[in-house]
RNA sequence: GAGCCGCUAGCUCAGUCGGUAGAGCAUCACACUUUUAAUGUGAGGGCCCUGGGUUCGAUCCCCAGGCGGCUCACCA
């Protein structure tokens, strides 16, 4: 036993968990069926003219009014709130003592008629009730909730009982990733499982988790992109796959990033990237009108029309924003003249021409790609893994979508070329042994399967989290993500 | 990784120019058969994040650490 104060919480609970084990009375029954929720209780007492009907439900209970011989109660179910009405002339002595041993957070199932109070409420009038489950640490406040983000985020249960908005917002999350398959499914694209631990992290530039197989000795990665997997699926035959799910990336926690995050990759044979533009902004436009009922969305100081994609060229944009002409740009010094002068001072040794414009473009263009914006036709250097444009070899078929300053999609045309993709590869792993800790490694047999060959492809791959953000005009990752990585407490 | 801010009762927060602390809600007791942030009266409840320093004395000042938030850096 709990040496306690008698006014401690927890154990007046523990004293009310016995009291009912002396009445055998189980606490913690099995099973309960109810067979209405809250909200169509209301809905039909008010559609039928305020008839009376019996029903019963089963919820938390949020609030208790005692007034000695009569207790009002809020019961709180998945959709939404009913109020009930215990009296002592209806439930009788007995009953109505257990009722009294009722707390708040306690979950109840309760059977009467549903009225309408003198107040106007509408209202079950209990006729029956029982115990589901004993809260034995209650809740917060009621007036102010709870508004401590690191309970909220450790204790993320307590936070959707008190918090709407939290379970709305996750609802959104839900039926955007639900949507999202179904639009794909109806395209007829395959969802596919590819490994979560790889022994070669591929198809991003990241730093990696490490974790070991103990029967196999080796160490494995958590995968950073399903990518290279899914285009193997396309070299095995699938024409139109996709992935929905996390990817593991080891680097830092911010308003922006979780390590783990959830990522869409799809990849349709026989289509290059305007297809997969196509599809973006099909998906978009569908999407928001499908969850906000508009393609226009408020977010943060914004209206965003995710149904009106600008279009522009990378090196445009370069020019429009940044009012850098890269035809001025011929060599790797003339891009460090520059980017010296725009007050880059740590522009590293392995850095190619391309990717130190690309600095460039990250500080000066996209900041000013507030409005849902296409840009397209990226520098190779810069894309692995991304197809040529055939009349120019020093720019991929690429497009990134950005939304408030932020990328939030990245597809291409993608590399089928064995032998390009080799040397693209081989420079990475040059970048590798020069420093370059994000490079990207070597996949022998990724290269082995595109020597079988690939068909002309097109991917992409949308970032859920933050596209999220956007649908629920949050600020912080952490409030798509149900259970952020959070540091453990001694 | 750096900077700034926060950490006081179960929850939301005051407060102590350095003398070991308060409110509302919650809890407990009593009253109350139409309340809905019910009300009224009374009561209990605190390693004031941790460790060290300064001091007669630290929750408060100083230093270090922990956890969290925001911003920046890296990234998606």
């Amino acid at each position: 036993m709990e040496e306690k104060n008698l006014s401690d919480e927890r154990q007046s609970r523990l004293n009310k968990l016995n009291l009912w084990k002396e009445k055998k009375i189980n606490p913690y029954p099995n099973l309960y069926k109810p067979s209405s929720y809250s909200i169509d209780i209301k809905e039909k007492f008010e559609k039928e003219g305020d008839k009376e009907f019996p029903t019963d439900i089963a919820g938390r209970i949020i609030l208790l009014r005692d007034f000695g011989k009569a207790i009002f109660a809020t019961i709180k179910d998945s959709k939404g709130t009913i109020q009930i009405y215990a009296r002592k002339d209806i439930l009788g002595d007995e009953k109505f003592e257990d009722f009294k041993l009722l707390d708040i957070g306690d979950i109840i199932g309760a059977r009467g008629d549903v009225f309408r109070t003198h107040k106007g409420e509408i209202t079950i009038l209990v006729k029956e009730f029982k115990l589901l489950a004993k809260s034995l640490l209650g809740l917060p406040e009621k007036w102010h909730g709870l508004t401590d983000v690191e309970t909220r985020y450790r204790q993320r249960y307590l936070d959707l009982i008190v918090n709407d908005k939290v379970k709305e917002d996750f609802k959104t999350r839900f039926k955007i990733i639900a949507y999202i398959r179904n639009f794909l499914n109806n395209k007829g694209f395959l969802e596919v499982e590819t490994p979560m631990m790889q022994t070669i992290p591929g198809g991003a530039t990241a730093k990696p988790f490490i974790t070991h197989h103990n029967a196999l000795d080796i160490d494995l990665y958590l995968r950073i992109a399903p990518e290279l997997f899914l285009k193997r699926l396309i070299v095995g035959g699938f024409e139109k796959v996709y992935e929905l799910n996390r990817n593991f990336r080891n680097e830092g926690i911010d308003t922006r990033h979780n390590p783990e995050f959830t990522m869409l990759e799809l990849y349709q044979a026989y289509a290059d990237y305007n297809d997969m533009i196509a599809i973006f902004e099909e998906l978009m436009q569908n999407l928001s009108l499908e969850i906000k009922g508009d393609t226009k969305l408020e977010y943060q100081d914004k209206i965003l029309d995710f149904g009106k994609w600008e279009k522009i060229k990378y090196v445009d944009a370069l020019k429009k924003y940044a009012n850098i002409d890269v035809t001025n740009i011929k060599t790797i010094d003339q891009a460090r003249e520059i980017a010296s002068l725009k007050g880059f001072s740590d522009v590293k040794d392995f850095e190619g021409k391309w990717s130190i414009i690309n600095r460039l473009f990250e500080e000066y263009v996209e900041p000013h790609l507030m409005e849902p914006t296409i840009i397209y036709e990226y520098p190779a250097e810069i894309s692995p893994l991304a197809k040529y444009k055939e009349e120019d070899y020093e720019f991929v078929e690429r497009f990134e979508a950005y939304v408030y300053g932020r990328e939030i999609a990245n597809a291409f045309s993608e590399l089928n070329d064995p032998i390009v993709q080799a040397e693209r590869f081989f420079e990475q792993a040059k970048k590798k042994a020069e420093g370059d800790e994000e490079a990207m490694y070597v996949d022998e047999d990724y290269l082995k399967a595109l020597e079988v060959g690939m068909p002309p492809t097109g991917g992409m791959g949308i970032g859920i989290d933050r596209l999220v953000m956007f649908f629920i005009n949050t600020n912080s990752i952490r409030d798509t993500i149900l259970f952020p990585t959070l540091k453990t407490r001694d």
